[in-house]
DNA sequence: CTTGGAAAGTCAACAAGGCTGACATAAAGT
DNA sequence: ACTTTATGTCAGCCTTGTTGACTTTCCAAG
């Protein structure tokens, strides 16, 4: 309703939507939508005894297939020991595969087993579906919207990881 | 990516928006403005030796001086038990007021002083600083659609806390 | 060939912030 | 009088993040 009022002097037509309200809507938004967006894949991961962080773990290997440790690393934007310790029982149980590299015979590459790409489709499949009733409910303009507002939200740094890996599908 | 062949049947057109890839980045986009969403308010809550946990609770003792212990709790989607360490010290630190209810005076209502205020003008401050400079990046019909998404995507009883709050703006 | 640095892995210790379970108190409701 | 509700608290556990120190392996430049 406020925003409808012509009351504004010169130029607040087109910053309407800047609004303090607006902007407090959409960081509400943002925090009840990526508890939603979280809830899934958790429940599944229950059922196997691992947390977030395996998931995103197994996300990002299934996604480059054979990226290094040190990728991975700069991705999740954790620590080595933080990701050595999820890695290590990704690897002990049979769901991630590491191989020493040819080129470089320091770095290792990571790969998803078979029994790996099952839990990361279970996963990806509950996520797809969440955001595919989103998507559906919202509309093909939202949804361009919707991504444009996260990617001009992101740091250049975050943005860098997340475009790489846009062109890469 | 037998969506994306022209190959379709009727309605496919339409549905375009919904492929696998379209879907996987708006997960991934999901997951990095969430970090970057976060980054800001992380940063100040360092200084003062706080953490995400104490900036929730504060932004929605704001959002609705006076609500009760009961209210917060069902809201932030924890136990009784994890939110009261963190009100513990925040009210220990003079940041948030604890009143015992007038009607039912098993109840306390919580309320933030002027110094609890203070933390959470500079937390806002920053979240929205961000929120404004990607809202202005994207324009006007990108936010309408972000936030038709980000609500498309909460649970029902998510998005009843949501709407609470936003009607009450 | 030696040496410096990079990639990876590991150990130890710590902190935040979730969780469960058990229990205590005060106040309300029946 | 009894039960239920709202709150608070103690104790213990887990995941996942952190820092710091140290090792092994290997590449690459001098």
């Amino acid at each position: 309703m406020a925003e409808g009022s012509g009351a504004g002097g010169p130029g607040s037509e087109a910053l309407l939507f800047l609004t303090d309200d607006q902007l407090r809507k959409g960081i509400e938004a943002m925090f009840f939508a990526y508890r939603a967006f979280t809830a899934d894949p958790d429940r599944i991961l229950d059922d196997h005894a691992y947390g977030r962080a395996h998931h995103r773990a197994i996300h990002f290997i299934n996604r480059q297939p054979g990226l290094t440790v040190n990728t991975l690393l700069s991705v999740l934007g954790v620590t080595k020991q933080s990701l050595n310790r999820v890695l290590r029982t990704l690897i002990e149980d049979g769901l991630v595969e590491s191989r020493v590299g040819r080129q470089d015979k320091r770095e290792r590459h990571l790969f998803l087993t078979a029994k790996g790409a099952d839990l990361e489709r279970a996963l990806s499949d509950a996520q797809r579906a969440r955001m595919r009733a989103a998507y559906r409910a919202a509309g093909p303009a939202a949804v361009a919207g919707f991504r444009q507002v996260l990617e001009a939200m992101m740091d250049p740094d975050l943005r860098r990881h997340y475009l790489a890996l846009k062109e890469g599908g």
